[in-house]
DNA sequence: TCTTCATGGATCAAATACTAACCACATCAT
DNA sequence: ATGATGTGGTTAGTATTTGATCCATGAAGA
C-alpha cells in the first residue's frame, strides 16, 4: 500500500456512507476525501465503494477491507493512547464529556474552579448526549450515567442516581384527583418508565423539569436534576426508586496522565461534596 | 494521530537505524524520512529516536510504539495480501525469489518459456541468497531449499536436493593419496558438512563448482548445482547424501491469483522434468 | 595526517495535495 | 410547481510536501 493514510479515511468514509460526511468527520472538504479514496482503490487495483442512491456502500471487497482494517485502527488507537498517557506535563489538553444536564446541576461551580486551579491545562467539555468512546480517545475522561460501566474503561463509581417524583408547589396546592403524569422518554440516559399512561412525553431531562415547573403535573426525575431545586417538591408518598449510577470513567492507557489524574479526582471529590442531594437525601 | 502513514516511516526507521538507509528502503530522500519522523515525534509529544553514534536509537516510549506498530503492519499486509488476491487479471506483476544458483541451474529455461507464453505477465526474478518474507508480499512466490517450509506459507514440495561428491576428471585421473576436500560455508542454504578438515572453504555454491572444475579437489554439491555438468564427475563410491527439500511457496491470501497460479504450475512442471536430474537419478 | 566515505541538517525550486468555489442533480416540504 | 437543502463532481489557485543540492561533521582507511 502506497500510502497508509488513506486508510483513515476509507475507514470514515465506510462508517457514513457518504464522501460529504467522511469529509466532515475528517475535518477535511469532500473534494479530498474523494480523491483519496479513488487513489485507494487504483493502489489497490479494485473498488471498494459502490454509487448507489442510498450513498457510498461498500462492495464485497470493500467489506473484507474493512474487517481488515479493524487490527489497524485498534493499534492507532492503543498508540494515541500510548501517547497521551505518557505525556507527563501538567499542561496540556484533556477533553471531559458530560451529560449537559448533569454539567448544570452538578459540575458547573466544581469545573469553574477546577479551570481557576489548574489555568495551564485546556480543558474542553463536551456536554453530549450520545457518549463518546473512551478507546478512541473521543474523551479522555467520562461522566457516564449507567447500570453497567463498559469494559476495558476503569474508573469509580462516585453516586447512586435514584429517581422520585415531583411536582410544582402550585400543583401540589390544587392537586387534582387523578395525577397527571410527564414522562421522560430517553432511553440512552435514564429510563424513569410508568405504568400509568403519562400526559406528556418529552426526551430531555431539561424539558420534563421545566413542564414540571410549570405545574402541568407530576414526573420522575433523577434527584441530582430537582434536588435543591426551589420551585420543584419532592411528592414524601412515593419512595425513591433505584435507578442507574453515576461513574467517572477513564482509559488504563492514560489513567497516569497527571491532567486525567487530577481531573477524576476533582470530578470525585465534586460528586462527594453534593451525593447526599444527588441520591435524594438531602436535609 | 495525524497521519497513520508516518508510522510507515517510523518503522523503517527503526529498523534500519539511520535516515539514509530507511529513505533508501522507502524509495524517497533522507530530507523526507527526518521531516515525517519529526513530525511524528512532534504529534505523539514524545521523542521516538535518540541520537547515538551507531546512528538513530529508539527510546523506551518508541520500542512501545514498534510493539503497537505490530497490529498495525499486520493488518496493512493483511491488507496488500487480499487485493492482490483479488486482482483476477492475467495481465499484470508477479515476484518471484529464488536462490541464484538455482535459476541458473534449473528455472534458466523454464521461466523464459513462462515469458513467452504469458507476455502480459510481468514476472520480476529477485535472485537472492537471503529469503524474502511471502507474509510482507516482499515476494509472491519464493522456491525456497530448505527442509521446514515456513507456517503460514502454501505450497508444495517439488524436489529433494540431496548432495554427492564431485571433481574434476583431471582431479580424478591424478587422484592424490589424501584427498583434498572444498567445503561449502553458507549456512541459510545447504550445509554439506565433512568431518575432514577443508582445504578450501568458500561461501557460494557458484565459487566451490568452480574451484571444483579447476581440479583443486573433491566436494560436495547439491545434484542439481554438478549433475549435467560435463566438467564435473561425481564420485560412485560415495553415496548420495540427503540434505534439504526444494518447495515452492506463496501465501493462502494470493495462492487464487491467476499469475501466481500459473507460475506456480509452471515451476511444478519445470521440476517434475528435471527431478532425476535434481535428485542425482540421472542417465 | 590526510583522504575518502557516509551521515544528517538546511535550503529552495518543483511537484503534489488541498481548499474553496462553482456546478448539476436529487430529494423534500411548502 | 418551487424554493431549500444536501449530495458529489470539477476546477483553479493556493498551501504544503517533496526532492535535489550543498554543507558540516565524524568515522574508517591509506
Amino acid at each position: 500500500m502506497k500510502n497508509w493514510d488513506d486508510l483513515r479515511i476509507f475507514r470514515a468514509m465506510a462508517k457514513s456512507r457518504s464522501i460529504r460526511a467522511a469529509a466532515a468527520e475528517l475535518k477535511t472538504t469532500h473534494a479530498t476525501v474523494s480523491r483519496r479514496v479513488r487513489a485507494l482503490e487504483d493502489d489497490l487495483g479494485s473498488a471498494l465503494f459502490e454509487r448507489r442512491k442510498e450513498g457510498y456502500v461498500l462492495t464485497a471487497f470493500g467489506q473484507s477491507m474493512m474487517d481488515l482494517t479493524q487490527s489497524v485502527t485498534a493499534g492507532v488507537e492503543a498508540i494515541d493512547r500510548l501517547a497521551f498517557g505518557q505525556d507527563g506535563s501538567l499542561a496540556g489538553p484533556v477533553r471531559l464529556s458530560v451529560l449537559e444536564d448533569l454539567y448544570y446541576k452538578v459540575l458547573a461551580n466544581p469545573l469553574d474552579s477546577f479551570m481557576r486551579s489548574h489555568p495551564m491545562i485546556e480543558l474542553t467539555i463536551e456536554t453530549t448526549s450520545s457518549f463518546r468512546d473512551v478507546n478512541r480517545r473521543e474523551a479522555d475522561v467520562i461522566v457516564r450515567i449507567t447500570s453497567d460501566p463498559p469494559e476495558q474503561a476503569v474508573g469509580r463509581k462516585v453516586a447512586d442516581s435514584p429517581l422520585a417524583a415531583y411536582c410544582s408547589r402550585d400543583y401540589l396546592r390544587n392537586r387534582p384527583v387523578v395525577d397527571r403524569w410527564i414522562a421522560l422518554d430517553y432511553p440512552p440516559t435514564v429510563s424513569p418508565l410508568l405504568n400509568a399512561r403519562p400526559a406528556f412525553l418529552a426526551n430531555s431531562l431539561t424539558v420534563v423539569a421545566d413542564v414540571l415547573r410549570r405545574g402541568q403535573g407530576i414526573g420522575l426525575l433523577p434527584c441530582f436534576m430537582a434536588e435543591g431545586d426551589c420551585d420543584l417538591v419532592r411528592l414524601s408518598e412515593v419512595d425513591l426508586i433505584p435507578d442507574k449510577e453515576i461513574w467517572t470513567l477513564t482509559h488504563v492507557d492514560i489513567l497516569h496522565n497527571p491532567r486525567v489524574r487530577l481531573l477524576m479526582d476533582h470530578l470525585y471529590h465534586a460528586f462527594s461534596n453534593q451525593r447526599a442531594r444527588i441520591e435524594g437525601r438531602a436535609e
